[in-house]
RNA sequence: GGAGAGAUGGCUGAGUGGCCGAUAGCGCCGGCUUGCUAAGCCGGUGUACUCCUCACGGGGUACCGAGGGUUCGAAUCCCUCUCUCUCCGCCA
Protein backbone atom coordinates (compact mmCIF):
# COMPACT_ATOMS: atom_id res chain seq x y z
CA UNK A 1 0.00 0.00 0.00
CA UNK A 2 0.94 3.39 -0.66
CA UNK A 3 1.08 6.16 1.61
CA UNK A 4 -1.40 8.22 1.29
CA UNK A 5 0.00 11.41 1.68
CA UNK A 6 2.43 10.40 -1.09
CA UNK A 7 -0.21 10.18 -3.31
CA UNK A 8 -1.63 13.54 -2.50
CA UNK A 9 1.78 14.71 -3.10
CA UNK A 10 2.82 13.20 -6.20
CA UNK A 11 -0.30 12.05 -8.21
CA UNK A 12 1.05 12.39 -11.49
CA UNK A 13 3.84 9.84 -10.59
CA UNK A 14 1.65 7.09 -8.97
CA UNK A 15 -0.70 7.31 -11.97
CA UNK A 16 2.76 7.37 -14.18
CA UNK A 17 3.29 4.21 -12.35
CA UNK A 18 0.07 2.78 -12.71
CA UNK A 19 0.33 2.51 -16.53
CA UNK A 20 3.84 1.32 -16.76
CA UNK A 21 2.43 -1.50 -14.79
CA UNK A 22 -0.91 -1.62 -17.21
CA UNK A 23 -2.97 -1.53 -14.29
CA UNK A 24 -6.33 0.97 -14.40
CA UNK A 25 -6.37 2.50 -11.03
CA UNK A 26 -8.56 5.78 -10.56
CA UNK A 27 -6.24 7.88 -8.35
CA UNK A 28 -8.25 11.64 -9.06
CA UNK A 29 -11.20 9.52 -7.13
CA UNK A 30 -8.68 8.83 -4.69
CA UNK A 31 -7.53 12.29 -3.89
CA UNK A 32 -11.35 13.41 -4.10
CA UNK A 33 -12.50 10.72 -1.65
CA UNK A 34 -9.33 11.63 0.62
CA UNK A 35 -10.38 15.29 0.62
CA UNK A 36 -14.21 13.95 1.73
CA UNK A 37 -13.04 11.95 4.46
CA UNK A 38 -10.60 14.75 5.88
CA UNK A 39 -13.11 17.33 5.97
CA UNK A 40 -15.46 14.84 7.56
CA UNK A 41 -13.15 13.56 9.89
CA UNK A 42 -12.35 17.33 10.92
CA UNK A 43 -16.14 18.13 11.27
CA UNK A 44 -16.64 14.52 13.68
CA UNK A 45 -13.21 15.44 15.84
CA UNK A 46 -15.08 19.11 16.32
CA UNK A 47 -18.40 17.35 17.52
CA UNK A 48 -16.62 15.10 19.66
CA UNK A 49 -14.93 17.90 21.28
CA UNK A 50 -17.78 19.75 22.05
CA UNK A 51 -19.22 16.48 23.15
CA UNK A 52 -16.66 15.72 25.60
CA UNK A 53 -16.15 19.00 27.39
CA UNK A 54 -20.19 19.09 27.95
CA UNK A 55 -19.61 15.82 29.42
CA UNK A 56 -17.22 16.75 31.44
CA UNK A 57 -19.28 19.84 33.02
CA UNK A 58 -21.73 17.92 34.20
CA UNK A 59 -19.43 15.36 35.87
CA UNK A 60 -19.17 18.60 38.23
CA UNK A 61 -22.30 19.65 38.16
CA UNK A 62 -24.30 19.57 41.11
CA UNK A 63 -26.22 16.07 41.17
CA UNK A 64 -29.73 18.12 41.13
CA UNK A 65 -28.88 19.85 37.80
CA UNK A 66 -27.58 16.83 36.29
CA UNK A 67 -30.61 14.75 34.75
CA UNK A 68 -31.72 18.16 32.83
CA UNK A 69 -28.14 18.70 31.43
CA UNK A 70 -27.54 15.05 30.60
CA UNK A 71 -31.13 15.68 28.64
CA UNK A 72 -29.95 18.72 26.95
CA UNK A 73 -26.43 16.90 25.95
CA UNK A 74 -28.57 13.64 24.69
CA UNK A 75 -30.42 15.84 21.71
CA UNK A 76 -26.66 16.83 20.57
CA UNK A 77 -25.82 13.25 20.00
CA UNK A 78 -27.69 12.47 17.04
CA UNK A 79 -25.72 14.95 14.76
CA UNK A 80 -22.61 13.28 16.21
CA UNK A 81 -23.76 9.83 15.00
CA UNK A 82 -24.90 10.65 12.00
CA UNK A 83 -21.21 12.32 11.18
CA UNK A 84 -19.59 9.78 12.74
CA UNK A 85 -21.38 6.72 10.61
CA UNK A 86 -20.31 9.20 7.36
CA UNK A 87 -16.79 9.53 8.28
CA UNK A 88 -16.65 5.88 8.93
CA UNK A 89 -17.96 4.57 5.55
CA UNK A 90 -15.52 7.50 3.65
CA UNK A 91 -12.52 5.77 5.71
CA UNK A 92 -13.61 2.51 4.13
CA UNK A 93 -14.18 3.64 1.02
CA UNK A 94 -10.91 5.24 0.80
CA UNK A 95 -9.02 2.28 2.29
CA UNK A 96 -10.23 -0.22 -0.07
CA UNK A 97 -9.89 2.10 -2.78
CA UNK A 98 -5.96 2.05 -1.43
CA UNK A 99 -5.55 -1.40 -1.26
CA UNK A 100 -5.70 -1.55 -5.08
CA UNK A 101 -3.18 0.91 -6.22
CA UNK A 102 -0.31 -0.32 -7.83
CA UNK A 103 3.23 0.28 -6.01
CA UNK A 104 5.19 2.39 -8.39
CA UNK A 105 8.00 0.43 -10.39
CA UNK A 106 11.72 1.77 -10.46
CA UNK A 107 13.14 3.32 -13.03
CA UNK A 108 14.62 0.70 -13.51
CA UNK A 109 12.12 -1.84 -14.93
CA UNK A 110 11.52 -1.76 -18.52
CA UNK A 111 8.89 -0.35 -20.42
CA UNK A 112 6.74 -3.18 -21.77
CA UNK A 113 2.88 -5.06 -22.38
CA UNK A 114 3.57 -8.88 -20.91
CA UNK A 115 6.78 -11.23 -19.81
CA UNK A 116 7.43 -11.80 -23.86
CA UNK A 117 9.03 -7.91 -23.19
CA UNK A 118 11.58 -8.73 -20.36
CA UNK A 119 14.48 -7.87 -20.72
CA UNK A 120 17.23 -10.53 -20.25
CA UNK A 121 20.18 -8.94 -17.80
CA UNK A 122 22.32 -12.54 -17.38
CA UNK A 123 22.73 -15.69 -18.77
CA UNK A 124 25.18 -18.05 -17.56
CA UNK A 125 25.85 -21.48 -18.90
CA UNK A 126 24.93 -23.30 -22.06
CA UNK A 127 22.12 -25.48 -22.88
CA UNK A 128 23.15 -29.05 -23.19
CA UNK A 129 23.96 -30.46 -26.52
CA UNK A 130 22.60 -34.08 -26.11
CA UNK A 131 23.95 -36.91 -28.43
CA UNK A 132 21.05 -38.67 -28.10
CA UNK A 133 16.97 -37.87 -27.99
CA UNK A 134 16.53 -36.68 -24.62
CA UNK A 135 14.08 -37.66 -22.57
CA UNK A 136 11.23 -34.89 -20.42
CA UNK A 137 10.50 -35.74 -17.48
CA UNK A 138 7.77 -37.12 -17.05
CA UNK A 139 9.28 -39.69 -19.57
CA UNK A 140 12.00 -40.11 -17.80
CA UNK A 141 10.23 -40.01 -14.27
CA UNK A 142 7.34 -42.81 -15.45
CA UNK A 143 10.13 -45.30 -16.70
CA UNK A 144 12.00 -44.89 -13.43
CA UNK A 145 9.08 -45.37 -11.27
CA UNK A 146 10.04 -42.02 -9.87
CA UNK A 147 6.79 -39.73 -11.05
CA UNK A 148 3.28 -41.09 -11.00
CA UNK A 149 0.76 -38.08 -12.55
CA UNK A 150 -2.14 -40.38 -13.55
CA UNK A 151 -2.43 -41.88 -9.34
CA UNK A 152 -1.58 -38.02 -8.21
CA UNK A 153 -4.71 -37.16 -10.28
CA UNK A 154 -7.15 -40.06 -9.09
CA UNK A 155 -6.02 -38.80 -5.65
CA UNK A 156 -6.19 -34.93 -5.76
CA UNK A 157 -7.27 -34.06 -9.47
CA UNK A 158 -5.25 -33.01 -12.36
CA UNK A 159 -1.97 -30.95 -11.39
CA UNK A 160 -1.09 -33.20 -8.74
CA UNK A 161 1.90 -35.93 -8.46
CA UNK A 162 3.25 -38.43 -6.40
CA UNK A 163 7.37 -38.49 -6.39
CA UNK A 164 8.47 -42.22 -5.98
CA UNK A 165 11.45 -43.62 -4.41
CA UNK A 166 14.58 -42.03 -5.36
CA UNK A 167 12.80 -38.84 -6.57
CA UNK A 168 10.81 -38.54 -3.66
CA UNK A 169 14.62 -38.35 -1.83
CA UNK A 170 16.31 -36.17 -4.54
CA UNK A 171 13.48 -33.55 -3.74
CA UNK A 172 14.22 -33.22 0.09
CA UNK A 173 17.99 -33.27 -1.18
CA UNK A 174 17.48 -30.12 -2.97
CA UNK A 175 15.10 -28.71 -0.85
CA UNK A 176 18.29 -29.36 2.32
CA UNK A 177 20.46 -28.38 0.29
CA UNK A 178 19.21 -24.95 -0.56
CA UNK A 179 18.28 -24.37 3.27
CA UNK A 180 21.68 -25.06 4.10
CA UNK A 181 23.27 -22.77 1.62
CA UNK A 182 21.24 -19.64 3.44
CA UNK A 183 21.63 -20.91 6.79
CA UNK A 184 25.64 -20.70 6.31
CA UNK A 185 25.24 -16.97 4.80
CA UNK A 186 23.40 -15.91 7.98
CA UNK A 187 19.61 -16.27 6.95
CA UNK A 188 17.55 -17.37 9.82
CA UNK A 189 15.61 -21.47 8.91
CA UNK A 190 12.01 -20.45 9.71
CA UNK A 191 8.94 -23.29 9.31
CA UNK A 192 5.96 -21.53 9.32
CA UNK A 193 2.52 -21.60 9.43
CA UNK A 194 0.69 -22.25 5.85
CA UNK A 195 -3.01 -21.73 6.12
CA UNK A 196 -3.07 -18.41 7.43
CA UNK A 197 -5.53 -15.56 8.44
CA UNK A 198 -7.15 -13.68 5.17
CA UNK A 199 -5.60 -10.76 6.65
CA UNK A 200 -1.97 -11.76 6.26
CA UNK A 201 -2.92 -12.50 2.62
CA UNK A 202 -4.01 -9.08 2.24
CA UNK A 203 -0.98 -7.67 3.88
CA UNK A 204 1.25 -9.20 1.92
CA UNK A 205 -0.47 -7.90 -1.03
CA UNK A 206 -2.00 -11.55 -2.36
CA UNK A 207 -5.48 -9.94 -1.59
CA UNK A 208 -7.53 -7.95 -3.17
CA UNK A 209 -6.99 -9.11 -6.31
CA UNK A 210 -5.53 -12.76 -5.79
CA UNK A 211 -8.05 -14.67 -4.30
CA UNK A 212 -9.00 -16.77 -6.98
CA UNK A 213 -5.65 -18.05 -7.12
CA UNK A 214 -5.49 -19.32 -3.48
CA UNK A 215 -7.09 -22.19 -1.99
CA UNK A 216 -9.04 -21.48 1.03
CA UNK A 217 -11.00 -23.55 3.54
CA UNK A 218 -14.85 -22.73 4.31
CA UNK A 219 -16.65 -20.27 6.18
CA UNK A 220 -15.97 -22.60 9.32
CA UNK A 221 -12.75 -21.38 9.65
CA UNK A 222 -11.87 -19.08 6.67
CA UNK A 223 -8.35 -19.40 6.44
CA UNK A 224 -6.15 -19.77 3.27
CA UNK A 225 -3.56 -22.00 2.33
CA UNK A 226 -0.26 -20.00 1.18
CA UNK A 227 0.89 -19.92 -2.53
CA UNK A 228 4.60 -19.38 -1.04
CA UNK A 229 6.06 -19.23 2.22
CA UNK A 230 6.98 -15.50 1.69
CA UNK A 231 3.55 -14.94 3.16
CA UNK A 232 3.95 -16.09 6.78
CA UNK A 233 7.54 -15.30 6.83
CA UNK A 234 6.99 -11.32 5.60
CA UNK A 235 3.66 -11.19 8.03
CA UNK A 236 6.36 -12.65 11.10
CA UNK A 237 6.79 -9.12 12.47
CA UNK A 238 3.66 -7.83 11.84
CA UNK A 239 2.82 -4.97 14.14
CA UNK A 240 6.11 -4.69 15.79
CA UNK A 241 8.39 -2.00 15.81
CA UNK A 242 11.58 -3.28 15.35
CA UNK A 243 15.02 -2.26 16.41
CA UNK A 244 17.33 -0.68 14.28
CA UNK A 245 19.43 -2.93 15.87
CA UNK A 246 18.18 -6.15 14.96
CA UNK A 247 18.09 -5.09 11.13
CA UNK A 248 18.55 -6.49 8.90
CA UNK A 249 16.20 -9.67 9.57
CA UNK A 250 17.00 -12.57 7.07
CA UNK A 251 14.91 -15.09 7.38
CA UNK A 252 15.11 -18.69 4.89
CA UNK A 253 11.72 -20.92 5.07
CA UNK A 254 11.31 -23.96 3.50
CA UNK A 255 6.94 -24.75 3.30
CA UNK A 256 4.39 -26.65 0.95
CA UNK A 257 2.63 -23.97 -1.04
CA UNK A 258 -0.26 -24.44 -2.80
CA UNK A 259 -1.53 -22.62 -5.91
CA UNK A 260 -5.34 -22.92 -7.39
CA UNK A 261 -3.73 -22.24 -10.84
CA UNK A 262 -7.17 -20.83 -11.98
CA UNK A 263 -7.15 -19.19 -15.54
CA UNK A 264 -4.20 -22.04 -16.74
CA UNK A 265 -6.81 -24.58 -18.57
CA UNK A 266 -4.56 -26.29 -21.30
CA UNK A 267 -0.83 -24.25 -20.16
CA UNK A 268 1.76 -26.27 -19.83
CA UNK A 269 -0.83 -29.63 -19.20
CA UNK A 270 1.74 -31.79 -19.49
CA UNK A 271 4.38 -32.78 -16.60
CA UNK A 272 5.03 -30.97 -13.73
CA UNK A 273 6.02 -27.26 -15.05
CA UNK A 274 2.55 -26.21 -13.75
CA UNK A 275 0.68 -28.13 -10.39
CA UNK A 276 -1.00 -27.37 -7.60
CA UNK A 277 1.01 -27.91 -4.58
CA UNK A 278 5.06 -28.02 -4.60
CA UNK A 279 7.52 -27.75 -2.06
CA UNK A 280 9.85 -24.13 -2.01
CA UNK A 281 12.93 -22.69 0.25
CA UNK A 282 12.36 -19.11 -0.17
CA UNK A 283 14.06 -16.31 1.45
CA UNK A 284 12.65 -12.91 2.74
CA UNK A 285 14.78 -9.78 4.24
CA UNK A 286 13.11 -6.88 5.86
CA UNK A 287 15.08 -3.83 6.42
CA UNK A 288 15.06 -0.48 6.85
CA UNK A 289 13.57 2.41 4.70
CA UNK A 290 16.23 2.95 2.48
CA UNK A 291 16.14 2.31 -1.48
CA UNK A 292 19.37 1.47 -1.94
CA UNK A 293 20.11 -0.80 0.50
CA UNK A 294 16.97 -2.30 -0.74
CA UNK A 295 18.69 -2.79 -4.11
CA UNK A 296 21.78 -4.16 -2.66
CA UNK A 297 19.69 -6.59 -1.11
CA UNK A 298 18.03 -7.64 -4.02
CA UNK A 299 21.17 -8.07 -5.89
CA UNK A 300 22.24 -10.26 -3.06
CA UNK A 301 19.05 -12.66 -2.95
CA UNK A 302 19.22 -12.71 -6.67
CA UNK A 303 23.16 -13.90 -6.48
CA UNK A 304 21.77 -16.45 -3.56
CA UNK A 305 19.65 -17.96 -6.25
CA UNK A 306 22.38 -17.80 -8.98
CA UNK A 307 25.05 -19.68 -6.44
CA UNK A 308 22.39 -22.86 -5.90
CA UNK A 309 21.69 -22.57 -9.78
CA UNK A 310 26.04 -22.62 -10.54
CA UNK A 311 26.48 -25.30 -7.90
CA UNK A 312 23.86 -27.68 -9.18
CA UNK A 313 25.83 -27.03 -12.78
CA UNK A 314 22.20 -25.86 -14.30
CA UNK A 315 22.14 -23.08 -17.34
CA UNK A 316 20.39 -20.02 -16.82
CA UNK A 317 19.15 -16.21 -17.08
CA UNK A 318 18.02 -13.77 -15.69
CA UNK A 319 15.51 -11.21 -16.96
CA UNK A 320 14.36 -7.76 -15.66
CA UNK A 321 10.86 -8.06 -15.57
CA UNK A 322 8.88 -5.19 -17.72
CA UNK A 323 6.18 -3.49 -16.03
CA UNK A 324 3.17 -4.71 -17.56
CA UNK A 325 4.01 -7.81 -16.32
CA UNK A 326 5.04 -6.60 -12.68
CA UNK A 327 2.19 -7.35 -9.81
CA UNK A 328 0.40 -4.71 -7.97
CA UNK A 329 3.27 -4.55 -4.78
CA UNK A 330 6.33 -5.06 -6.89
CA UNK A 331 8.50 -1.60 -7.15
CA UNK A 332 11.19 -4.31 -9.59
CA UNK A 333 11.42 -8.01 -9.72
CA UNK A 334 13.94 -10.31 -11.70
CA UNK A 335 13.24 -13.51 -12.40
CA UNK A 336 15.42 -16.19 -12.96
CA UNK A 337 14.40 -18.64 -16.01
CA UNK A 338 16.67 -22.30 -16.16
CA UNK A 339 17.10 -23.76 -18.93
CA UNK A 340 14.56 -27.13 -19.03
CA UNK A 341 15.37 -29.11 -22.50
CA UNK A 342 11.91 -30.65 -22.82
CA UNK A 343 10.50 -27.24 -23.40
CA UNK A 344 13.89 -26.06 -25.18
CA UNK A 345 13.46 -22.72 -23.40
CA UNK A 346 13.95 -21.35 -20.14
CA UNK A 347 11.81 -21.62 -17.66
CA UNK A 348 10.75 -19.54 -14.29
CA UNK A 349 12.04 -20.98 -11.60
CA UNK A 350 12.91 -18.21 -9.38
CA UNK A 351 11.38 -14.72 -8.85
CA UNK A 352 13.30 -11.77 -6.67
CA UNK A 353 10.91 -9.51 -5.89
CA UNK A 354 11.81 -5.79 -4.23
CA UNK A 355 8.60 -4.18 -2.18
CA UNK A 356 9.82 -1.31 -1.43
CA UNK A 357 7.39 -0.10 1.87
CA UNK A 358 4.51 -1.69 0.08
CA UNK A 359 3.73 -4.94 2.56
CA UNK A 360 5.62 -3.21 5.27
CA UNK A 361 3.08 -0.49 5.32
CA UNK A 362 0.02 -3.19 4.68
CA UNK A 363 1.34 -5.41 7.74
CA UNK A 364 2.33 -1.89 9.90
CA UNK A 365 5.66 -3.59 10.43
CA UNK A 366 8.03 -0.68 11.47
CA UNK A 367 11.54 0.32 13.20
CA UNK A 368 12.67 3.18 15.11
CA UNK A 369 15.57 5.13 13.40
CA UNK A 370 19.00 6.27 14.37
CA UNK A 371 16.56 9.48 15.40
CA UNK A 372 13.95 7.83 17.20
CA UNK A 373 11.81 8.44 14.67
CA UNK A 374 9.21 5.33 13.78
CA UNK A 375 9.37 4.22 9.59
CA UNK A 376 7.96 1.81 8.20
CA UNK A 377 10.30 -0.80 7.09
CA UNK A 378 11.03 -2.38 3.21
CA UNK A 379 10.82 -5.80 2.41
CA UNK A 380 12.30 -8.32 -0.68
CA UNK A 381 11.91 -11.71 -1.38
CA UNK A 382 13.49 -14.58 -3.45
CA UNK A 383 13.01 -18.47 -4.06
CA UNK A 384 15.98 -20.13 -3.14
CA UNK A 385 14.49 -23.47 -5.12
CA UNK A 386 11.40 -24.36 -5.93
CA UNK A 387 10.97 -28.33 -5.81
CA UNK A 388 9.34 -29.80 -8.81
CA UNK A 389 10.82 -26.95 -11.44
CA UNK A 390 14.41 -27.54 -10.07
CA UNK A 391 14.02 -31.13 -10.26
CA UNK A 392 12.60 -30.88 -13.79
CA UNK A 393 15.76 -28.84 -14.66
CA UNK A 394 17.82 -30.93 -12.69
CA UNK A 395 16.53 -34.43 -14.36
CA UNK A 396 16.39 -32.98 -17.68
CA UNK A 397 19.60 -31.27 -17.86
CA UNK A 398 21.93 -34.34 -16.32
CA UNK A 399 20.29 -37.12 -17.62
CA UNK A 400 22.42 -39.73 -19.22
CA UNK A 401 21.53 -42.08 -22.46
CA UNK A 402 20.81 -44.96 -20.57
CA UNK A 403 18.48 -42.96 -18.41
CA UNK A 404 20.41 -42.92 -15.35
CA UNK A 405 20.70 -39.21 -14.23
CA UNK A 406 23.41 -37.61 -13.03
CA UNK A 407 23.82 -35.87 -9.14
CA UNK A 408 25.66 -32.78 -9.16
CA UNK A 409 28.40 -33.00 -6.12
CA UNK A 410 26.96 -30.70 -3.81
CA UNK A 411 23.79 -32.73 -3.62
CA UNK A 412 25.17 -36.02 -3.25
CA UNK A 413 25.78 -35.96 0.72
CA UNK A 414 21.92 -35.63 0.58
CA UNK A 415 22.08 -38.84 -1.14
CA UNK A 416 23.86 -41.00 0.56
CA UNK A 417 27.28 -40.21 -1.32
CA UNK A 418 25.79 -41.37 -4.94
CA UNK A 419 26.82 -39.81 -7.57
CA UNK A 420 23.91 -40.92 -10.35
CA UNK A 421 20.43 -42.44 -9.44
CA UNK A 422 18.25 -44.85 -11.78
CA UNK A 423 19.20 -48.16 -13.38
CA UNK A 424 20.30 -48.20 -17.04
CA UNK A 425 16.78 -48.63 -19.41
CA UNK A 426 16.41 -49.92 -22.59
C1' G B 1 -15.21 -30.60 22.66
C1' G B 2 -16.47 -29.24 28.28
C1' A B 3 -15.34 -26.00 32.76
C1' G B 4 -12.72 -21.86 34.63
C1' A B 5 -9.11 -17.58 34.64
C1' G B 6 -7.08 -13.78 31.93
C1' A B 7 -5.51 -9.87 27.75
C1' U B 8 -3.58 -2.37 30.13
C1' G B 9 2.13 1.71 27.13
C1' G B 10 9.24 -1.44 25.23
C1' C B 11 8.65 -4.85 29.85
C1' U B 12 6.48 -5.80 34.90
C1' G B 13 2.09 -4.26 36.90
C1' A B 14 -2.06 -0.68 39.36
C1' G B 15 -6.66 0.89 38.06
C1' U B 16 -14.61 -1.54 38.73
C1' G B 17 -18.45 4.83 35.59
C1' G B 18 -16.38 11.46 35.27
C1' C B 19 -10.25 14.05 38.81
C1' C B 20 -7.47 8.11 33.40
C1' G B 21 -3.73 8.43 27.63
C1' A B 22 -3.84 6.04 32.02
C1' U B 23 -0.36 5.23 39.28
C1' A B 24 4.23 2.84 40.19
C1' G B 25 8.68 0.14 39.08
C1' C B 26 12.11 -1.44 35.28
C1' G B 27 14.19 -0.05 30.71
C1' C B 28 15.54 4.02 27.49
C1' C B 29 17.05 9.43 26.52
C1' G B 30 18.95 14.25 28.51
C1' G B 31 21.16 16.89 32.59
C1' C B 32 23.56 17.32 37.43
C1' U B 33 26.68 15.13 41.04
C1' U B 34 30.58 11.75 43.13
C1' G B 35 37.55 10.30 40.80
C1' C B 36 37.36 5.05 40.78
C1' U B 37 33.83 -1.37 35.98
C1' A B 38 28.96 1.56 39.42
C1' A B 39 25.52 4.50 42.32
C1' G B 40 22.47 8.85 43.51
C1' C B 41 19.41 13.09 42.20
C1' C B 42 16.39 16.00 38.58
C1' G B 43 13.74 16.07 34.05
C1' G B 44 11.91 13.58 29.78
C1' U B 45 10.13 9.15 27.36
C1' G B 46 3.53 5.62 23.19
C1' U B 47 1.15 5.27 18.29
C1' A B 48 -2.04 7.00 14.45
C1' C B 49 -4.96 10.56 12.07
C1' U B 50 -5.96 15.62 11.58
C1' C B 51 -5.89 21.13 11.91
C1' C B 52 -2.94 25.74 12.52
C1' U B 53 2.36 27.40 11.51
C1' C B 54 7.54 28.77 6.35
C1' A B 55 9.42 26.48 10.57
C1' C B 56 10.23 25.83 15.92
C1' G B 57 5.99 24.45 17.95
C1' G B 58 0.91 24.20 19.31
C1' G B 59 -4.41 22.51 19.15
C1' G B 60 -8.01 18.48 18.39
C1' U B 61 -9.56 13.35 17.92
C1' A B 62 -8.83 8.12 18.38
C1' C B 63 -6.40 3.93 20.62
C1' C B 64 -6.19 -0.02 27.70
C1' G B 65 -6.79 -7.73 22.65
C1' A B 66 -10.83 -6.86 18.26
C1' G B 67 -15.85 -5.49 17.11
C1' G B 68 -20.65 -4.01 18.79
C1' G B 69 -23.97 -2.08 22.86
C1' U B 70 -25.62 0.76 27.43
C1' U B 71 -24.63 5.99 29.20
C1' C B 72 -24.55 13.07 29.00
C1' G B 73 -19.77 10.37 30.05
C1' A B 74 -16.57 3.57 29.48
C1' A B 75 -9.85 0.86 30.48
C1' U B 76 -13.94 0.21 34.09
C1' C B 77 -20.85 -2.23 32.88
C1' C B 78 -23.27 -5.75 28.89
C1' C B 79 -22.83 -8.89 24.23
C1' U B 80 -19.92 -11.32 20.31
C1' C B 81 -15.22 -12.74 18.56
C1' U B 82 -9.81 -13.64 18.78
C1' C B 83 -5.79 -15.10 21.57
C1' U B 84 -3.24 -16.91 26.21
C1' C B 85 -3.22 -19.93 30.68
C1' U B 86 -5.28 -24.02 34.06
C1' C B 87 -8.19 -28.54 34.59
C1' C B 88 -11.04 -32.51 32.04
C1' G B 89 -11.97 -35.18 27.44
C1' C B 90 -10.20 -36.58 22.56
C1' C B 91 -6.07 -37.15 19.37
C1' A B 92 -1.37 -36.97 15.38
Amino acid sequence: MLDIKFIRAHPDIVKAGAKKKRIACDIDKILVVDKEWRELQVEVDGLRQEQKSASKLIGAAAAADRPRLAEEQKQKKELLKVREVAAELKQKELHELLLRVPNVPAEAVPEGRDDSENVEVKRFGTPKKFDFEPRDHIALGEAQNWIDVIAGARIAGSRNYFLKGDMSLYEGAVMRYALDLMVKKGFVPLSVPTLVRSEIMVGTGYFPGGEEQAYRTDSRDDMCLVGTAEVPVTALHQDEILNLADLPKKYVALSSCYRREAGTYGKDTRGLYRVHQFQKVEQVIVDVADAERSIEHHHAIVANAEEVLQSLELPYRVVNVCGGDLGQPQIQKFDIETWMPSRQNYGETHSASRFHEFQARRLNMRYRDASGEVRVCHTLNNTVAASVRMLIALIENHQRRDGTVYIPAPLRPYMGGRDSMGRALA
